[in-house]
DNA sequence: TAAACTGTTCGATCAACTACGAACAGAACC
DNA sequence: GGTTCTGTTCGTAGTTGATCGAACAGTTTA
């Protein structure tokens, strides 16, 4: 059919606004190694560009899937289906305004090199 | 004999600087609701004015010892023995230089009502 | 000296998190 | 049609972290 708007390998991802995460929930979510990666690539990507497997982390797809869904929860990430990729964008705005400088906290850290050893 | 300086159960605690703790480890350390309510309660006290065992906290003894080490690597907090007692203070301005913003962020969010349950 | 108090450490338990492979489902491509 | 690509879900295994009680070691008080 005409355009595609539909899923990867089920139905539609859930969202949830960064004015209804806890505190918490958004520092746990960033206390981890391979989303620190997701979230700072994405910062340096255009909205809607990187697919969720186009990202260099050292994880499986299934890992990786589960991460993408912790930050969907953190109110950090949003997701659209685009075919059969699922197309991300960094909710900056929405994210800094309810956690103000958390994230430039995040982005301006300079990676710490070799993420496991 | 004369004034005390000496330890609880064991030697001196040891400390980090914030200066050298990572933003992994400082957002883990805050991602708890122990520690955000020890980093809260410190933060209305006044230096060196409460020892370990003062705090409000749903754990037991042992466990509250775990977490103000937890606090201590990360830099948040600084620990001094005064005879049987371990005393603290919050590491405000250190912490804040270098993670600017994220202290605030902890402090001025309100507390989460029930911490368990 | 003995008892009470404060805090650490040990060992065990239990829950939560991370990871993987396999199976699955829709989209795109041949 | 069938194959490949993308991503989710499931079941499972390993790791980490929080918690407790008990034992311990200083300090303080009686």
């Amino acid at each position: 059919m005409g355009t595609a708007e539909t899923a990867a390998g089920r139905g539609a991802p859930e969202h949830r606004h960064p004015r209804e995460v806890p505190l918490q929930g958004a520092l746990a979510a960033l206390a981890d190694p391979v989303r620190l990666i997701l979230v700072r690539e994405l910062a340096a990507s255009r909205d809607w560009e990187r697919s969720c497997g186009s990202f260099d982390v050292p994880v499986r797809k299934a890992a990786l899937s589960h991460h993408f869904a912790v930050l969907r929860e953190a109110g950090l990430i949003e997701q659209r289906d685009s075919g059969a990729r699922r197309v991300n964008r960094l909710r900056r705005a929405e994210f800094d305004a309810r956690f103000p400088g958390l994230l430039d906290l995040v982005l301006s850290e300079k990676p710490d090199r070799s993420i496991a050893e």
